[in-house]
DNA sequence: CCTATAGCCTGACGGC
DNA sequence: TGCCGTCAGGCTATAG
């Protein structure tokens, strides 16, 4: 579930905590999430160096280090950084650690092991980040740019497409329902059937949903008034009050209301 | 090229 | 109590 906003909040803590500081060692818990190499390159690769600056560019964070090494993390869904200072803290989940030049220790953890790591030598050896779509909170991410983003979507459903990391950076499955929701649109429409006011709706719900976010992303909840919160919780639509329809859409469990999406 | 689907992976949860 | 099936989500690979 990491998206946009979650993993902004994980470059916040990054930043934060570990920015600036070498480092002095690499433990690899879980060989498999390492993407590019083996565990030995990766630690060889990493070992010594400092982080110099962080990023996020959609789903994935980003750290440049002092040589020509970048560290690529993904979340998959579920994971995230820890920063302790001994190994009795080492967080449930850690597949990788990093102890740093202070002492401390960074953890990037994943239940379920479907998260990433890479070290490259440029983020685009990251086939997902070479051919990721825009930014949607850049202001490059103009109306217009999402109208001929959008134009060429053809017969796929709008959720399927909004979720696209290829056509829009950063976009899982919560927050696509919010934005369909807080949209009035129904996430099973083709995007080519979708009218003009309807792709404005649209867009400028990405803008506010994800930008939104972003100040309680880094939280343990969704915010209470989220379908997909208040679906959990047993709660109907906020605006009529029906239950929300569930159903699969792009593959993914999909929420709405058929009183309020059309 | 475009779109849809299976598969990866394992914890949480419900049913029995 | 504990086993088992199902679901969840990101992405990638493959099929149509």
């Amino acid at each position: 579930m990491p998206e946009l906003p979650e993993v902004e909040s994980q470059l916040d803590y990054l930043r934060s905590n570990a920015l600036g500081r070498a480092i002095q060692k690499v433990s690899v818990f879980e060989p498999r999430i390492i993407k590019n190499s083996t565990a030995s390159s990766f630690r060889k690769a990493l070992t010594g160096r400092r982080l110099v600056a962080a990023s996020r560019r959609g789903k994935y964070l980003i750290v440049n280090t002092d040589a020509r090494r970048v560290l690529v993390l993904h979340f998959g869904m579920g994971g995230d950084l820890r920063y302790y200072p001994s190994p009795q803290q080492r967080p449930r989940f850690t597949r990788i650690e990093f102890i740093l030049d202070n002492g401390y220790r960074l953890a990037f953890t994943c239940p379920r092991n479907i998260c990433r790591v890479m070290s490259v030598s440029s983020p685009s050896d990251v086939p997902g980040l070479r051919q990721m779509g825009p930014e949607p909170l850049c202001k490059e991410f103009t109306l217009g740019v999402f109208k001929t983003l959008i134009g060429t979507g053809t017969s796929r459903a709008i959720k399927a497409l909004l979720m696209d990391q290829k056509r829009i950076a950063g976009i899982g499955n919560i927050y696509a329902d919010q934005i369909l929701f807080e949209s009035g649109v129904r996430p099973t429409r083709k995007t080519s059937d979708l009218d003009a006011t309807e792709i404005g709706r649209l867009y400028r719900s990405i803008r506010r949903v994800l930008k939104d976010a972003l100040p309680t992303a880094g939280e343990e909840a969704l915010p209470s008034h989220y379908i997909y919160s208040r679906d959990f919780s047993g709660q109907g639509c906020p605006g009529c009050g029906r239950p929300f329809e569930k159903t699969r859409v792009g593959g993914r469990t999909t929420r709405y209301c058929t009183g309020c999406q059309r």
